[in-house]
DNA sequence: TTAAAGGTAGGAAAAATTTCGTACGAAAAA
DNA sequence: TTTTTCGTACGAAATTTTTCCTACCTTTAA
């Protein structure tokens, strides 16, 4: 089954190391992704960054911007926006919707509850 | 290329899923994590988590008591020392390193620095 | 004792993600 | 002008992740 355009599509994990360089340096084409992405996270081909930032801009994910010959791509939300929403999501996930938690373990508070779980009998 | 058995292997989406369940109720059957993926997820086989459940077995990322016929599972790390790591990862990727980055979000503060970036000139 | 229910193992298929080869056009250099 | 360089598009392949079918074993209920 074929995932629809949602509204919001969550990054995968190659997507958001592209949204990271788009981040820190701004509106960019894609050779200077590409050599960010091979300076800072791992060695990766041109047409491979091309390819998935047209995938990105597809799920709409990045806009592009076509009027040069070099295509300029940026975010297509904003950095905080899609912090956010991962962040939630990471809160969601890890510190059961509490940003306390995350707050007391940042703090290096490990006093994190203790096990909150009771032995269940496995039917 | 296969990936190696690395120290520390980066639970899949789906595989944080099923740790999270394992967090929350203690060590279960695959019976018991398929039930909560279900009713509190979304819906999978059975097969497909024991499937998978298998594999993170393999990969190091739960260990599996066989005494019983009903075989129980546990996460192999301490649930703290993978979330470390993953908050660390989280941290690094989307807030440049800096915890207390992380923390203004938290806090609402959404003065996160202004755009720290330089238009570039796209060579 | 047989049937039904519920468990694991394993392989294959499906889906999603990632990589890259090839084709081809425009701009710049020779 | 010709060649080289550098860009995009597109499709297919490779890899990773996820799903589920089938086989088969054990326990329980009939």
């Amino acid at each position: 089954m074929k995932k629809e355009n949602q509204d919001l599509q969550e990054p995968t994990r190659s997507e958001l190391e592209i949204l990271q360089v788009l981040w820190k340096y701004g509106p960019s084409t894609v050779r200077t992704v590409n050599d960010k992405l091979n300076e800072e996270k791992r060695e990766v081909q041109y047409t491979s960054t091309l390819k998935l930032m047209q995938i990105m801009v597809e799920k709409g994910l990045l806009v592009r911007d076509e009027s040069a010959m070099k295509h300029v791509y940026s975010p297509a939300m904003e950095e905080s926006k899609t912090k956010s929403m991962l962040l939630d999501k990471f809160v969601e996930n890890l510190y059961d919707g509490s940003a306390s938690n995350l707050m007391m373990q940042l703090l290096g508070n490990h006093k994190t509850s203790k096990k909150s779980w009771m032995p269940l009998k496995h039917s």
